[in-house]
DNA sequence: GCTAAGTAGTTAAGCGCTTAACCATAATTT
DNA sequence: AAATTATGGTTAAGCGCTTAACTACTTAGC
């Protein structure tokens, strides 16, 4: 081996990076359970995630605001609308004054959707969470918060 | 709005759905930062971790093993063994026994590639992980842990 | 020993996202 | 007012992963 250390190196992991690894490891497997579950419903978890947004805002958003929110690109924020669209759950029209922008606006069947699925998508995260007791919920949600701003 | 609770659903989430959005985007933000520095150097997350997880074991490992503990198919650690043996990190024999099987094994210029590139990748992971003292990162850590197994 | 079932790895098709280029409209500069 | 710059949105190309179908080999059951 021409580098003795680097086995050695790469098995001694610092507190930090075993702690991002872990973070990294644990989320992907949560974020499994949530997105099986829309996939199981023949739904698609960006999308409903674009509905929530909407709905968080009272209905209505502009594309990029959505996009911002959500945390993807203007481009995919166009993508996931089409078929959003298309399905009936999102109507999409024209900005009274600016020509540019569009509104975007849940529908009912929109609403529907989301009333009839999303309780039991956040019954099956809780559900995955449920190892942690409130005050370690709380302590989880301080260090993530600590993480963030930063 | 045809269902005028489901805003305040939307909006009320409980201690258990905080923490997994929390987490999520808490989590994107990090995993950002380790990916945004392999680009800038040309190279490539995923592949990484397969040279990686090969020293972790000493060197050598099959494709299938490797799959698992990086949690990618095997159809995809297929295609991540492709350019890493086209680029010289990994060397490719067939298995002396099991003529199904195939040995993957580091490369000098594999272990080269991490020794020079690691430490400041770790570097960067630590750098955003300061904000949380020794104490709290074990703090993380034991929640995570208990996350995981459920 | 031969057939059937299982396992390792590859390949093809498709999905979800990104970046980059583009069009249309608006705002700013002069 | 005209020209420039900026902004909102769409489209095209490409990347990284997945599932599913396939090939090659091995193991187990009769």
């Amino acid at each position: 081996m021409q580098h003795p250390n680097l086995q050695e190196f790469v098995l001694d992991q610092p507190l930090h990076t075993q702690a991002f690894f872990s973070l990294v490891e644990t989320t992907a497997k949560l974020v499994d359970v949530s997105e099986k579950y829309w996939q199981s419903k023949g739904l698609n978890g960006a999308r409903i995630r674009v509905l929530v947004e909407l709905m968080k805002e009272g209905g209505s958003l502009l594309p990029s605001i959505l996009a911002k929110r959500i945390g993807v690109t203007k481009a995919n924020i166009s993508l996931l609308l089409i078929p959003l669209e298309q399905d009936g759950f999102i109507r999409r029209e024209s900005h009274p004054v600016d020509g540019r922008k569009s509104v975007i606006s849940v529908t009912s069947e929109g609403q529907q959707l989301l009333f009839t699925h999303l309780p039991a998508n956040r019954e099956g995260i809780a559900e995955k969470m449920k190892s942690l007791d409130e005050q370690e919920l709380h302590q989880l949600l301080f260090l993530l918060h600590k993480l963030r701003r930063d």
